[in-house]
DNA sequence: AATTACAGAGAACAGTTGTTAACTGCATGG
DNA sequence: CCATGCAGTTAACAACTGTTCTCTGTAATT
């Protein structure tokens, strides 16, 4: 399937990823918009001008983070929101999932959070298209749920961006509660949890008795 | 009730709203963490060093243009979401309220999108106090309705922050149709209000189960 | 073994930025 | 009426920005 890389694209790439990992490191204490290449180039240790050859510009280079952060994410999705185990259950899980994803990639979590209405136009043209992937996953999930019986596909489409928005919110209040004091983290956890356990639960009630 | 200005306050009221004006502006196509102070006084037409007697800084003004977008809304919220009229009327109320509101003061509704997760603390903190004041007047509102009787305050906190953040959703989907081309923009405008009309349908149906 | 392709370095450019200091003119309060 | 306060100006500063052109070393190709 992958082709061994020579010497030369192998160091390509590795600078092309310190780039965005510097570029990520940065940006959580500013935005995109502001963002400059010489500030992502010197956290490197590499000379301004290199980074033309990864980028035509920072709002390329952030379309980029757009795709590392969300693009690998569609089977995680998928599988979770999948039919398996009765509702309470799999609302459990989702949640669980989602803090656990915050955990391991806060700072993508931030730059999604922060860009999805941002001042770089491409970019956020880049998250809204990735978020409108997931609600039609969400949505094909939905249908295979004996409970959509009836259902229209533009109810289950629209239940799907319930979902997908939901889920966003919820994991960047699991973010703050993140960034907070470390002694406070533990509670303000459990509490985002708590309160997202019990809307998703609120909005599957709305769905058991849509067709009613 | 309110004191006449003198001529010298009055001045100084009349620039300082002028910077705001032309901040707002400039926002339009970035977010506040690349605002520049130049910008927006060569924006203005007056002094870079004239930005200091209004401001410590763009975060500062930002927190101002807070103050400004979401300050006055509050009278309105809590009319709306008031308790006359059924569920269904209260619905369509609130949506063509929020689609008045986005129409009305656009680049204040973007603001407030952009920089909920933005790249400036003290303004992201002055957003998350009145969007949490909000959810506390919606919960103040949902707790004189019958159909809450029965519901612990925490309930009915978690419900009213699922209807204010479904609002903040809703105001950002009508902007984006209202950016979009003329031709589409009508559709689009009628399509969100009909998705974020069953949207809040659901929710409500949702609510009316939460103690079965 | 010779040639090409190309990632990255280096230097220089014209513009921009935030902040300081010392100023001017005029509305205000004594 | 005069002295003070203060909104806004002017000038200057060091530091920073994106982009260009030229150059270098070396991996890849022939």
């Amino acid at each position: 399937m992958s082709h061994t890389l020579g010497i030369r694209q192998a160091q390509k790439q590795k600078t092309r990823q310190a780039l965005l990992d510097a570029a990520l490191g940065l940006l959580e204490e500013q935005s995109l918009s502001s963002l400059g290449l010489r500030e992502v180039t010197r956290a490197v240790g590499v000379a301004p001008t290199a980074f033309y050859r990864h980028f035509r510009s920072t709002a390329d280079l952030g379309v980029a983070l757009v795709e590392e952060a969300l693009g690998s994410l569609h089977p995680m999705i998928r599988t979770t929101v999948s039919t398996t185990g009765d509702s309470e259950e799999r609302i459990t899980r989702t949640i669980e999932l989602i803090a656990r994803h915050v955990d391991g990639y806060p700072a993508h979590v931030r730059f999604i959070a922060r860009e999805r209405h941002g001042g770089v136009q491409p970019v956020r043209e880049a998250i809204r298209d990735q978020l409108a992937r997931f609600a039609q996953e969400v949505k094909d999930e939905l249908a295979k749920d004996p409970v959509s019986a009836g259902w229209s596909e533009d109810d289950l489409l629209m239940l799907a961006h319930l979902y997908v928005d939901q889920m966003l919110i919820t994991a960047s209040l699991f973010l703050e509660a993140l960034e907070g004091p470390e002694q406070e983290r533990e509670e303000r956890t459990r509490h985002v949890a708590q309160v997202a356990t019990r809307q998703m639960r609120l909005i599957g009630l709305g769905r058991l008795h849509w067709l009613d």
